[in-house]
DNA sequence: AGCTAGATTGGACTCAGTCAATTCTGGATA
DNA sequence: TATCCAGAATTGACTGAGTCCAATCTAGCT
């Protein structure tokens, strides 16, 4: 059975708000979405859903992130963008020309899942990696453009 | 025999400019150095070095990266971080805590060093690798903390 | 129904760059 | 070694992506 947004913010121990519920709810189907995404998604809304403010949509993609309901990634030259897909040390691969996001499974699926050949005195909890490169359709684009 | 920043720039077909031999020895000694970083040591230096615009410095960075004399890196959390260090494909170590950097040589050594187990269509070029955890300092510190 | 710790709001503010118009200069040429 | 001009630097306004803080509101416990 699946679980409401309210109640798995609750069984997390965060008060189950509109504005949460609303965030977990446009995250549903736009992975990678940046805080403008959801900010533009949530006021446009159907529902009552209505508005939050900016600062209430920082605090909530923080409380989540930080209770593990979320997760944030950062990849270079891009605003932070945020995923429901969390606890499986997934990876990105990130065109270079377009900026599109693709989720890579991992094949080991725990963190850290690579060692670094020298720790220099860390203690290591995450390896985070990122491929760069460019699309398919970017590529394409670029071919037809050298015509 | 060594070569001077400005042989470097004219081999490689850039102008050598006082702003550009400023920030290339401005990185010496200096890794992961952000645009800050550089801006203070170059404003302060003995010489008479003396002065480089924001505008400048950011153009100048520009210009250096893509020509491959100097690399940016941009943790997530942190403004951009500049390198002398290029062509070897190494990685990073960074402390959630205090955000220290250390570099990681790369077991493979040439970029893309690793493949997705997915490719989802991309050319990809590069495997960013950071490894993400506490330096030794800042793991003490927290133990003594915690008394 | 009342209470209060926790959540949200509005508005000013900061940080890290970016844009565009103007002025300057490295180094090629005569 | 003087001239010239494409490429480089400067100035100052501007933007995107957040962050800070004080005031207000509310979820959910009692
Ligand atoms: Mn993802
Ligand atoms: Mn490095
Ligand atoms: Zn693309
Ligand atoms: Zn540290």
């Amino acid at each position: 059975m699946e679980q409401s947004a309210g109640d798995l913010l609750r069984r997390t121990g965060l008060r189950s708000t509109a504005q949460r519920r609303a965030v977990l709810t446009a995250l549903q189907g736009r992975p990678h979405a940046t805080a403008a995404d959801l900010e533009e998604h949530i006021a446009g809304a159907e529902g009552a859903s209505g508005t939050l403010s900016r600062q209430g949509l920082y605090n909530v993609l923080d409380d989540l992130t930080r209770a593990h309901l979320i997760r944030c990634i950062e990849p270079a030259g891009s605003p932070a963008r945020f995923e429901l897909r969390v606890g499986d040390n997934h990876h990105h691969l990130v065109c270079r020309t377009c900026g599109r996001i693709e989720d890579v499974d991992c094949a080991v699926g725990a963190a850290p899942c690579l060692d670094p050949i020298q720790d220099k005195g860390f203690t290591v909890d995450e390896a985070e990696i990122t491929w760069w490169g460019q699309c398919g359709p970017c590529r394409s684009r670029a071919a037809a453009q050298h015509s």
